[in-house]
This record gives C-alpha cells, structure tokens and sequence, in this order.
DNA sequence: CTGCTTGCAAAGTGTTTGCAGGCCC
DNA sequence: GGGCCTGCAAACACTTTGCAAGCAG
C-alpha cells in the first residue's frame, strides 16, 4: 500500500538504474525511497534504520554498497562533513528539467553539528576565482564548510 | 644536538604551554618540531612516524592526545579534508606579529588527493555573504574544499 | 539460467578511553 | 611527591571485503 505512490524522483532514480542495467532490488529501492521522503542529510546508520520497516533484514553492508552504487549512477551524493559520517542525499532534483538539478553545498555548525544547505550559486564566485587563479574546479556539492551558526553564536 | 636549535613556532608553542601550566613533555616537543619542520599537512600516523627518531616509543594514542590538548591551546590547527583522516598543523605563522597569523583554507583534488592551500581572503567574500544572509560564522580555517587540481583536470 | 546483489562475519581504518605506572614541575 | 602524561590494550565508530546463497532480468 506504501509502494503505489513513487515520487517523481523516486521514478527518476529507477530510470537511471535500469538505463544502465542496474538492477532494482527491494533493499535499493527502500534506500531511494527513504532519501526520497526526508529532508535532512542521513548517514548510512540512519538510512538503514529508516529502511527496516520498508525492506526487513537488509544488511549494514548491503546499505553502503547501494550507496555506493546509486552514486556512481549520480542518483545519490555523499559529502563528508567535518568529522561524523558521510551524509547522502537524492542529487536529482526535477527529472524534467535535470539540468537545472538544484545542488547544494553544505554548512556546518561546529557547536550544534546541524548541516546547513545553501545553493551553489552562493559558492560561484568563489568557484570562478579559485578556477581563474589556480585552474581548481570546484565541486560546490562536496564542499563542507565549518562554522558556527546563528543561533549558537 | 638536535635540540638545540628550535624555531620561533616551537618556541611561542612552548610558551603557550606554559602560560596555560601545561607540560612540555618529550612527546609534546618533538610533535611541534615535526609540525614545524614539515611543510605539508600531516595525519597523525604520519606525526607518529616522524616523531619516532626524536622520541621513539611515543604511542599512537599519546599523539592524539597532544595534539588535542594542543589543539585546545590553539597551537595546532585540525582539518578534517573529505574522506580521509584529519590532518594537523601549525596554527601560528609568526610570534611577532600574531595578528597576522597566516592562516589558510584548504582545497582537496578528489583525484590526485592533494592538498591545496589557498589563502582565506580569498574566501573573505563568501564568509562575508554567509554572515549577512544566514548569520553563520565561517571558520576559514576549517574550510575543506572538494575539487578537481589544474594537474588532475 | 547467469551473474549481479545480498547477508553474514571478519577485517580494516581512524580515533578514543580505562587503567596502572612514570615523569614534569 | 602530587597529579598530569604516557604506554598499553581494548573498545569504538565507520566502512570495506570475501564468500556462498539468492533473486532480478
């Protein structure tokens, strides 16, 4: 009854796996449907806890290798913030229009440990300079910067 | 013979120590002559490897203690860059002219797996949008950038 | 059926901690 | 000589991997 209802990114996802003949498998799909449903960034220990009632049993393991999988398709990204685990998210943000995909970076607060997404476009300039100067290409998505929030200042 | 000369870095370190009545232990001495003498970022299994010859016998785990406690001092500055293991440095430029510490942010080739330091000017526009619009205090220092370097491209 | 995916368990990194003894101040 | 610092070993958090069985296509 859970399973009739796929988002829009979900169906994305599922075009991708299939569009490279991945296979969709029951622990993938509850994995793609849990990062689709929340709002924050989850490590893997909490996408597998979120994952039990949808697919019973699926393995720690089982989790990263999906992971792992989805983001070499580009489906999933992961960024490691500043000491705690790595945090995944859906990279895919409209199926129609996926070259406008709103990617985000991500702030962290080093007092309260919350991630803070900001958009990319924020990061340009910076991305431009560090181009220009040092022939860096920025990947803004992956960025994580460290600092103290507004309200633990 | 090797003791003898000590840079001005190791010497304000000390200092720092001992303002805060913390000792300057064997272990404690040679991680800031290996910090100082180096000029890359070093984890701290490579500190403990190149502490041994000065110190031998220094432990894994009394490593990771000093260079928290240092740390807290403000002596050492850590940087936990994207995946791999935190990476240490000196945090003082110059006892002279401490105000103007040259501090530094850090890009990481996702490739080749190098370090880069950048300036923070460089990122002063950035931490200025961040503060007028989200109120989040950046730490420059901390930043770690993901990318791809000019040589990887 | 074929072989990609999974579950399990074990190993692999990177880091922290409890305890008894040692050494700095 | 008091108490911080250390060595040791074990625990800890996170992630990867070898192998045999399972299921998607």
């Amino acid at each position: 009854m859970s399973t009739l209802e796929r988002s829009p990114r979900v169906l994305a996802a599922i075009e991708s796996l299939q569009a490279r003949h991945e296979r969709l498998t029951p622990a993938r799909l509850a994995i793609l449907e849990v990062l689709d449903t929340t709002d924050r960034h989850l490590d893997a220990e909490e996408i597998l806890e979120q994952v039990a009632p949808q697919a019973p049993g699926v393995h720690r393991a089982t989790v990263y290798r999906a992971l792992s999988t989805l983001g070499d398709l580009g489906v999933v990204t992961h960024t490691h913030v500043g000491g705690s685990a790595m945090v995944y998210h859906l990279t895919v943000a409209d199926p129609e229009h996926h070259h406008t995909a709103h990617t985000h970076a991500h702030l962290k607060c080093t007092v309260c440990g919350n991630v803070i997404d900001i958009s990319t476009t924020t990061l340009r300039p910076l991305a431009l300079a560090l181009q220009r100067d040092l022939g860096f290409m920025l990947q803004p998505e992956r960025a994580a910067l460290l600092g103290t929030c507004a309200n633990c200042r």
